[in-house]
DNA sequence: TCTTAACACGAAAACGTTTTCGCAACTCTA
DNA sequence: TAGAGTTGCGAAAACGTTTTCGTGTTAAGA
């Protein structure tokens, strides 16, 4: 077992300097054509590679980018990583991952350990705990000793940053109207408590639909679900819910469901109460993941696109972190970004 | 915006030298009561952490685990970063992720980017391409560096490093007895070509419990689909074999699928043709992931426990890192374990 | 032959730590 | 009061790079 060569170690074996070395491997033309042609050799049969963390000591950069999710067990989730690594990788940046799993306290900490010189830079979506507690320090500390952030799908207005969302209002709105044009009488939504604020947004959207079209919205057709229903030993009491608002509104024909996993749960629910889909109900969802896709029947959603996400909160970072270098000017205001990636409906077999 | 600070900066404020405001920090016995109290008092008050990166060069190890997976956009990769990402932080580690989408140049330039110096180990499920082309030099060289890897799921045999895998050809068999005991007479088998390994081990693992019980395997009842049909794009290509299969077998009443798209495919079939789940067909798959729990029916698995996987791949990689650190005696022979994660079959509705 | 320029290389600093060793300035003890 | 021991701190090396600056040797020009 041999470990890694160093440029001193081919210094002593040459019987040359180091800056010798490091000079002929980057083909300086300091270096005679003679010495640089045998070190080279040398290197390349030793398999030399510069160590990259003397490489960050020395630059004051790591060219690593922190990502921090609530989880990764999520397609969504997921997906925007994927875009991530891929642009990240093709502009010579890794990757490491911390998850939050929905606490504060795990966000906090795992940025702390990122935060001392092991990355120039987040991508972050918030864990619901700090959102309802609504305690952002660890954010705005951050920014404040110089490394960036770049928010996504879960950002919040007050930390100056740049920032990745879907329009949730807007998305939600062309879903409930696809109910709406399909002729849909009685649309009911599935959502989260308010506190989500995805959940918020997308009944805002729900909403604005129905303004539009001037139909008065119903609060029985409104459910919002405990977030913990989503896990998965709470899903008959979510299937529980959902079965009383079938039963207390006898003529629903559409459902709107925030996520994948409530409309599913609502198909299974609709169909035990003898409901055709799409023919006596549609359903549309929202969240594009393998649920729509490969459920029977699959499911008509509204697509965020996870990787485009991605991929754009890292162009945004690197961005920010390579025009940083060049800023000599310390003293220009930030002005930072939202960028919105378009939802889109899918249309499947769920919906007539 | 203030740059975080340093132990030089503390020392040339504090009027002390750079080993005295590090000895002070570590509260070494060195230092008097009243510097160590006014240096640690400055430091709180400038909150200084020290650099990861310097510290890393200096111990010659980073506290990071690399990961490199096809892909992550799938449940049980994603369960088993969540495994190792949550015994890695609990053991000071962080994780950083490289994905090879089944490419192996992709696997190799990520395992090169890391292997300089960024990393301690690796934690690995080989490329697809990789298996097929049976080119494993880049592990035999990072492992020849003494950089430990700890193999997951899609192993080889031939390295010599430490692997966790799950007993695919046991779980195979226990699912296939599960039909026969169920009284299914005609079961047919939906795997992948022989190179995607588990799809060959868990085609034995079906073969095996037919010699169990006697019962002859029929060719005609082995549907062996190229793997690219798992992109979406194909997915009518896929269904359309499945159909063939259910056609030229008319009296096929089980189904053991290799994984859960093969296994709701068959059923979206099946039902096409008119069979009912699980009075006229049942069906098992292999991966308990999102689709077997939320489809419907729901689906009859064998559990993989992903995240145990990766639970047990971080401490078997994390301990001999440890272990190297005491280990004077570099020439002991090391010694590899493989450790097998049980499956376990849970019953759903797509059973009777 | 002397000056100058080109050439080829080495020394040293810097990035931010930790740690070993050395050394002053005390405080005891006899 | 001399010698020994203790206390508190600093200098310097090391981790592996890159880069600036200096310098000795040779070749060319006058």
């Amino acid at each position: 077992m041999k470990r890694k060569i160093t440029l001193k170690q081919i210094a002593k074996e040459l019987d040359v300097s180091i800056s010798t070395v490091s000079k002929a491997l980057r083909n300086s033309i300091e270096i005679s054509e003679d010495t640089r042609q045998k070190v080279q050799a040398f290197a390349k049969l030793y398999n030399y590679r510069p160590n990259n963390i003397a490489l960050s000591l020395k630059n004051r950069k790591t060219k690593t980018i922190g990502i921090i999710i609530p989880e990764i067990v999520h397609h969504f989730f997921s997906e925007v990583i994927t875009g991530i690594e891929l642009v990240a990788n093709n502009r010579g940046y890794n990757v490491i991952v911390g998850l939050s799993n929905e606490s504060f306290d795990k966000e906090v900490i795992n940025m702390q350990m990122l935060a001392n010189g092991s990355i120039d830079g987040f991508i972050l979506s918030i864990a619901k705990e700090t959102l309802q507690q609504q305690d952002y320090h660890h954010f705005t500390e951050t920014i404040n000793q110089g490394m960036p952030i770049v928010m996504f799908d879960r950002v919040v207005n007050e930390i100056p940053c740049d920032k990745v969302i879907v329009d949730d209002v807007e998305g939600s709105k062309q879903a409930v109207e696809k109910l709406i044009a399909n002729g849909c009488k009685n649309i009911a939504i599935i959502s989260t408590k308010d506190y989500v604020s995805v959940g918020k947004l997308r009944t805002q959207g729900y909403l604005e639909a129905f303004e539009d079209h001037k139909i008065n919205a119903k609060s029985s057709l409104i459910l919002k679900i405990e977030d913990k229903l989503m896990f998965d030993d709470h899903l008959d009491k979510l299937e529980h819910e959902v079965e009383q608002l079938f039963k207390s509104n006898k003529s629903i024909d559409g459902i709107f469901a925030v996520n994948e996993l409530y409309a599913v749960t609502a198909i299974k629910v609709a169909r035990k109460l003898g409901l055709k889909i799409p023919e006596n109900l549609q359903v549309v969802s929202f969240s594009d993941g393998v649920l729509s896709k490969h459920s029977t029947p699959s499911l008509t959603t509204v697509s965020q696109h996870g990787q485009k996400i991605g991929e754009k909160a890292a162009n945004l970072l690197i961005n920010r972190l390579e025009a940083e270098e060049v800023a000599y000017d310390d003293e220009t205001e930030e002005v930072y970004e939202t960028v919105v990636i378009e939802t889109n409906l899918i249309e499947r077999e769920s919906t007539k």
